[in-house]
DNA sequence: CTGAAAGCGCTAACAC
DNA sequence: GTGTTAGCGCTTTCAG
């Protein structure tokens, strides 16, 4: 194990003082041509690179960002987290990222590491703003910070769509197609705000357009198996003709398991999803879903919180400019797919139309 | 913007030395019950955190582990970092994430960053193992490192499966079901060792089994459309009844683009891919591939360097334990699939014998 | 049991 | 132009 080489390694190789060796290798201040070239023969001899460390602690500023997201199971995340670094990385900064198992304390404890690391600045997706400690801690410091997928609260601004809108934009869907009796599946809905929203917003949607007041399908991650809690979830609420998960991947499991339970998606059951990861669309049944650009709101959120940064240097105490735009709210689009269609209508003494399959029996003829 | 409160502040609330806050606030060494009790207090009010960068500085260790992976965007990648984030958190380190981008110079250039920022140890994913600089910077500063996915070379440990033997034995698969000119789908296969890799594991394989050699079908993914680039490649070699992709991303992107070539999967072009990501086995067809676990990889690769670190500090200079086992080689296996079936059979004049569509005719009667 | 002080790698004032 | 030095936050001797 070589011992790190340091600025006085060189200023000694190079017969100088070190602060000439750090004016040399910053390009700051003027230097001989002489001693210039002596300097940068010693670094580049010794391999020299500058060690953050020492830089950070005189200058308070360790050009790193910190970012706190439940998983990367979830592509949704790894999408938004993949966009977070690319713009880091560009403007020169690093990524500490941090997992916080869609769990409080466990995001209370990685956010006290990045704080305790000195991160310049803090994006996140936490569990449920209105509780979330993290968040007053972040507050408390005054570290420029910014949510991902959440709904902006109070000093902090958030990068997402509106999921309530967006989840109203689902009932209209279902709704158009001819649904009524429906559910809303959901992954661990009390500690997701984000879940929570959704359902309100597809709730009263729901409700505008005359349709039954929505069935909540909860799932707990910890619970058990998801494959078996979603196979009897679905066995138990057999009378729904549509339901709406609150993600694609929830999404995509209940299409699968509806399919083991011999109900066929979409002829007996309607499924819609959220998020619009890209899998979606190579699905049997493509997914419909809320198509949203994970990656964009990751690299917004860098944006802004980045811009902060650079402002902050600037005006140092004189922070007039930018009033802080609160949401920066981004597009999405309902995207139609195989597993939303018209449900098979079924006459009062439980007798059903015929309807059209789509592969080869033209049409499937149920009597009961 | 709140400027941070540093172990004098509480020193001075608390009414004594900084030695005595360190001590208590780090348990070491002894002290009344009275100082206690006022230096926690003092702790608590001003909401003190110790500062990594201080401590680093004095004890020349960061209690972070960088990492550098191509791209979040493909989930095997994303997978992996998840284990070896999961891994690392458990173990009290934090994470340091860069991307390369497929690109030796940005890979290069990530690595001075992570150097820089001192981290204690870094896993890595490079393009090619034989000409990156970014190990030979690794080595010569002795940071502790494991690759993933890249086989194991001089002083790096690698975690990952046997890429040439897992590819031979796609060759087995598809010489079981009766193909015989087949292709290497690759991506950006100059710069992948690990494309490479499984090209020649394949081809290998097509020998051993009397095959045709295979044609190496590549994409540079800078070099336009994805969807296009690969609709072209599939149009101009249209003889062949099934091929290899490197990875399932690739081949999940070459069914879609089959199909809308017309050319159905499997009947009329079996597809096999390489990675095992989990929607492999929600797309339709479900994909033949090899399955790895790339989380346990990520794991893998963490632990070793976690107890390399434990060890350094252990026994500093004598390190006679532990030979360093180079390979963590894991274990993988073929996963079937729809999208893997007989080539139909053709005539010699190029006319096709009479074969089913996937759903309803049900015995293809295959005659030559 | 506790405080003073050195020193980790670096930058920025300040002398020369 | 260039060297010396203080000091960033912390741990760790070393005295007291």
């Amino acid at each position: 194990m070589k011992s790190k080489v340091t600025i006085k390694d060189v200023a000694q190789k190079a017969g100088c003082g070190v602060a000439t060796v750090s004016r040399v290798l910053n390009g700051t201040g003027s230097t001989s041509e002489k001693t210039r070239k002596k300097v940068l023969a010693a670094a580049e001899d010794l391999g020299f690179v500058f060690s953050d460390i020492g830089r950070s602690l005189q200058s308070s500023t360790t050009r790193t960002i910190g970012c706190i997201v439940p998983s990367l199971a979830n592509p949704i995340f790894a999408d938004a987290v993949q966009g977070i670094q690319e713009e880091v990385q560009k403007q020169g900064y690093q990524l500490l990222l941090a997992c916080s198992k869609y769990d409080a304390e466990e995001e209370q404890n990685v956010t006290r590491l990045l704080i305790a690391k000195q991160v310049d600045g803090i994006i996140l997706t936490v569990n449920d703003t209105g509780t979330s400690k993290a968040l007053d801690m972040i507050r408390d410091r005054g570290i420029p910070a910014c949510l991902m997928f959440n709904r902006s609260v109070s000093d902090f601004p958030a990068s997402g769509i509106d999921n309530f809108a967006a989840a109203h934009r689902v009932a209209q869907a279902l709704h158009a197609e001819g649904h009524h009796h429906t559910g809303f599946l959901a992954l661990n809905f009390q500690s997701s705000d984000r879940s929570r929203e959704r359902f309100m917003g597809f709730q009263k949607g729901c409700q505008s357009f005359g349709m039954a007041e929505p069935v909540l399908l909860q799932i707990e991650e910890q619970s058990g198996d998801l494959s078996l809690l979603l196979h009897e979830l679905l066995a138990a609420h057999g009378g729904l003709t549509g339901i709406f998960a609150s993600n694609d991947f929830l999404a995509i499991a209940a299409i699968r398991e509806a399919k083991s339970l011999g109900r066929q998606v979409p002829q007996h059951l309607s499924i819609v999803g959220f998020d619009g990861i890209e899998i979606g669309r190579m699905v049997d049944p493509s997914l419909a879903t809320i198509e949203t650009n994970a990656r964009q709101m990751g690299c917004m959120a860098a944006r802004h919180v980045l811009a902060r940064l650079v402002n902050d240097a600037k005006s140092d105490t004189l922070k007039l400019i930018e009033p802080d735009q609160k949401a920066l709210r981004l597009p999405y689009h309902f995207r139609s797919g195989g597993s939303l269609a018209p449900p098979e209508v079924k006459t009062t003494d439980g007798e059903e139309a015929a309807t059209s399959s789509p592969s080869c029996h033209p049409t499937p003829s149920i009597s009961s």
